[in-house]
DNA sequence: CTGGATCCCGTAAGATACTG
DNA sequence: CAGTATCTTACGGGATCCAG
């Protein structure tokens, strides 16, 4: 739950398993949530090893996100979540 | 994450497998949660479903809490999240 | 414009005392 | 025994402001 818990960690795994991403582009995509939200958790989950964090010195400066393979299997484990959401009607 | 989220959800529904327990075993099992913790996730876990409240009529009163189905379905998505854990070192 | 830091608030968590 | 009442603290969350 330390993890995985929280109120955005999910839905970032979710938007980066399409690949590599940058901050604005989740900020836009998970409308709700502000900026900060996904600087507080993309940072945790960087030191959990879920996510990698890359800097590219173009100008303005853009800061990609990529899930590690430990990210990957994190999504499996939220799709069995899903699951059992949808088989007890939650 | 918002039914099974909190730090001690988790932890009463492990104690709850073995059967039906009463309010202070709970507690004193559950040696961190105090007695507030506990009747607050219960209430809360009471009303979406996962255990059910027994009020025997004794002197003096005993409460019992079950799990329900839904709480056992409940306990192998957890078993899910530790054998994630364990798999990847966490 | 980009990524992030700062401020403020509400709720969860914790400790302790009290009640039926 | 099984909670409730009350208070304090810590953290998650949201809006806003700052630097490159």
């Amino acid at each position: 739950m330390r993890i995985l818990g929280g109120k955005w960690k999910a839905s970032i795994l979710w938007h980066l398993q399409a690949g590599p991403t940058r901050f604005n582009a989740l900020s836009r995509e998970l409308g709700g949530a502000s900026k900060k939200m996904i600087a507080e958790r993309l940072k945790e989950m960087e030191e959990t090893g879920l996510v990698t964090r890359q800097v590219v010195a173009t100008k303005p400066v853009a800061v990609t996100y990529e899930l590690t393979p430990f990210g990957h299997s994190a999504l499996g484990i939220l799709e069995s979540l899903h699951d059992w959401c949808v088989d007890h009607d939650v």
